[in-house]
DNA sequence: GCAAGATTTTTTGTATACAAGTGCTCCCTA
DNA sequence: TAGGGAGCACTTGTATACAAAAAATCTTGC
């Protein structure tokens, strides 16, 4: 069954963690998930010193390895850092994008708009991702763009399970669209102070959202998806 | 010899390659690094990935890990963020920061003026990141902190560097002053504006100190250290 | 003499065996 | 009965053996 790489095991195990298949707190034995996907305990160790770098897993060591617990205290955290983040993106980008780099930011955001016109979430979700990543990378600043990726994806999860809400899909690409007209037209600071707001409102919906989830008693997320 | 557990090993190559001892894009070998170490290759293994994970090194499937080739672009691509980061973490840690907060940061803005009257510049370095940890925790996000922490570490080695410039010391000394003076006084926009400025002069001036060791063939930058 | 392909060699990736540390249970004692 | 400690089971950490893939070398045909 096993036909990738070693990286294919870590999506594997993130995806069991993001999908909510493993509870926060949980410890993950190696042997267990050895058996699982029938492998050795080597390539699991791998995996799961990846996913803890990667801020997914906590290792302590001789103690094995435990879902990280995201507080939505903590949750919060990361989504005003990631508000930042591509704030900054931003405001660079409405000054560095080329033309070519304006005319895929405008396709992104056509994208987002059809999916949202058929209220399909799934391809929202990858619009979605695809829009932003052209202003990391309109910002010309590579390790910006890198590590805005590496956050975005982090919070990814949580994203999605926001995109089910009522009318978000139609807010959030008006919001595509004021931000990218503020780009286009080369106001930074408008288009930095569009976009982190337009983070943060997720940011602080999700928290309320992960807290009453949590109030119910509802410890596995997924299934809220 | 070997006393500590797998961590101590990841340190000990860190600092292998933050000392110079292999040069960027050269080749580890897993068999010649668990000689050298006196252990098997299993726990070299973990803490090269280790390493990739933090961006030291890189590593592709089947070919092994290279150090990572950190060019003058993208060393100031890096300080460019990290002088974003800290301006937020100062811009929050005005509003923020407790009393006691600001003794801390006081006592640690102290302890660089006394290693930079004493021109020690391995203490100045050690008493520096104090002082800026102080502002990162100050800001009350516990994740932007770790996110400071880890970019600043990564930056470090080549922060050392830039300490043994003329008057370097003193002048950061004196910067550290005025941001701490904004700070406590509430006032989060100079003290955000004086932070990135504080980090980027030491950006823009490494990138080119790099650039020049570079062009004069001197791919060894620990020993001009 | 050169280039393309096959073979050999080297190095990484995986499995398994063993060592060592942690946490748990159970017993003993106060 | 409660607390503490010794022993035990279980889990992680490390070493070694083997498999597979990539790089290097050699051969062969033109």
């Amino acid at each position: 069954m096993r036909s990738q790489g070693t990286s294919g095991l870590k999506d594997e195990i993130e995806n069991e963690i993001i999908a909510g298949r493993f509870q926060p707190g949980e410890r993950l034995d190696e042997v267990s998930l050895a058996e699982r996907y029938g492998v050795s305990r080597t390539p699991i160790r791998e995996a799961l010193h990846a996913l803890a770098a990667s801020g997914l897993l906590e290792v302590r060591p001789h103690r094995g390895a435990i879902v990280a617990d995201v507080s939505p205290d903590r949750l919060f955290e990361m989504f005003e850092v990631m508000a930042e983040m591509e704030a900054l993106c931003a405001w660079r980008a409405a000054r560095r994008m080329t033309e070519a780099e304006h005319r895929e930011l405008d396709a992104a955001h056509a994208a987002c708009g059809v999916a949202a016109q058929q209220g399909d979430s799934d391809q929202y979700y990858y619009e979605n991702e695809r829009f932003h990543f052209c202003i990391y990378e309109g910002s010309h600043n590579g390790f910006l763009a890198e590590q805005s990726k590496a956050l975005h994806r982090r919070l990814q999860p949580y994203r999605r399970l926001q995109l089910r809400v009522r009318n978000r899909m139609t807010t959030s690409y008006r919001e595509h669209g004021e931000i990218a007209a503020a780009i286009k037209s080369g106001n930074g600071e408008e288009a930095a102070d569009r976009l982190r707001r337009h983070v943060l409102v997720q940011g602080e919906r999700f928290a309320d959202l992960v807290s009453s989830l949590r109030a119910l008693k509802q410890p596995n997320p997924a299934e809220m998806v």
